[in-house]
DNA sequence: TCATATACTGTTATTATATACAGTAAATTA
DNA sequence: TAATTTACTGTATATAATAACAGTATATGA
């Protein structure tokens, strides 16, 4: 997919997009209406140009019969940045980082009530990755349950006792007694923040 | 997606491959050849059960306006948590998210040093999703490049210029001159944390 | 047993869509 | 300098496609 113009760029990330967002690509019409052409034939014209260029394949006769050409697996992580270089020049990727980075250790994902941790830098709406223990050591972050709340605190444990703490200076570290049933669910071991902007 | 007679797993399978090997939906039309059915109308009628049963949606007046609900893989979010119950419950896996929930819109990721963006829950060794853009609106968080550095910043600009605000009282705003060279390389759609504990 | 769901065939009106053709204008390449 | 590419506006039309309506027949549940 070599040498697209900025207005080509603009047209791919339009389709690919709409892939995203809705699961099948836009029509002519949709384009032309997002990028503010006039003429359905702006977009058509563009495509033709994406197909010749190899972004993208044509199914003639299907309404939205347009193909994203292979994606290369993975997102790139970029690191260091060369100077002057437009900051995805090849030489920059470091390293292709898998699908989901988190993959590997979480068993499910909770989504984040509150803003209890909100100094550790885990905010509300945020999903937390959580695997699998029963088990934690001290100054882990966890997933417990006490009686029939589960909440997401670190943990502290010596001779006083089991000690839930927020990271947030208005939340009371919270004490287990012994009349309560209490079980560590999880070890949270990372973050997903969607809608950032 | 429950209580799916044969016929429509059928009809959702012949969906669901149509989307992964052309990319778009099949119309109606399609889906009755491939399953050999006479009526273009026996394929509608298996869609409106699929919307009725939760499997698909439809996007009304589009052409192939088919929407896979969400897929069988993935990792399941675990929402509300019922009272006793074991947190992995069946019961109470809300959905299932996608393999990575930022891979859509993430064209690559940069890893954060420094912590100026701390007070937004973004620190130091996340991985920011950046999307490809030129341009931002006033609030939002972008990779932007000043002559030779790129830097995460939230972005303002007005009648006296462009303003890049640091999420740490530690850091002054950084003021654009005419004299540097400024472009905005990306919007960061999200966060990934690695190793949290 | 009566309503409802399933599983189709067959038809049709309306709209959605692709795509060709005719231009204009500016930028790029040979 | 001429040819080509880019980047559109504007029009037109055949066909692709949705979606409603009218049926038939069987199965299932209340």
């Amino acid at each position: 997919m070599i040498n697209l113009t900025n207005q080509q760029i603009k047209v791919f990330e339009v389709i690919k997009d709409h892939v995203v967002v809705n699961g099948f690509p836009p029509t002519r019409a949709e384009i032309a209406k997002i990028l503010n052409f006039k003429s359905v034939n702006a977009a058509e014209s563009h495509i033709k140009a994406l197909v010749k260029k190899g972004a993208i394949e044509k199914v003639p006769g299907s309404s939205r019969g347009i193909k994203l050409v292979e994606e290369t697996t993975g997102i790139p992580l970029i690191g260091r940045v060369a100077a002057g270089s437009p900051i995805t020049a090849i030489e920059n990727i470091e390293k292709t980082i898998p699908v989901n980075p988190l993959n590997k250790l979480v068993d499910y994902f909770l989504r984040v009530e509150g803003d209890s941790m909100i100094s550790a830098g885990i905010l509300e709406n945020d999903l937390v990755g959580v695997k699998h223990s029963k088990v934690a050591e001290n100054g882990q972050i966890v997933v417990a349950r006490i009686d029939e709340d589960v909440t997401l605190k670190r943990f502290y444990k010596d001779s006083k006792g089991i000690r839930l703490v927020a990271e947030n200076n208005n939340y009371k570290d919270i004490l287990v007694n012994e009349q309560q049933f209490f079980a560590i669910e999880g070890l949270a071991v990372g973050i997903v923040r969607e809608n950032l902007n």
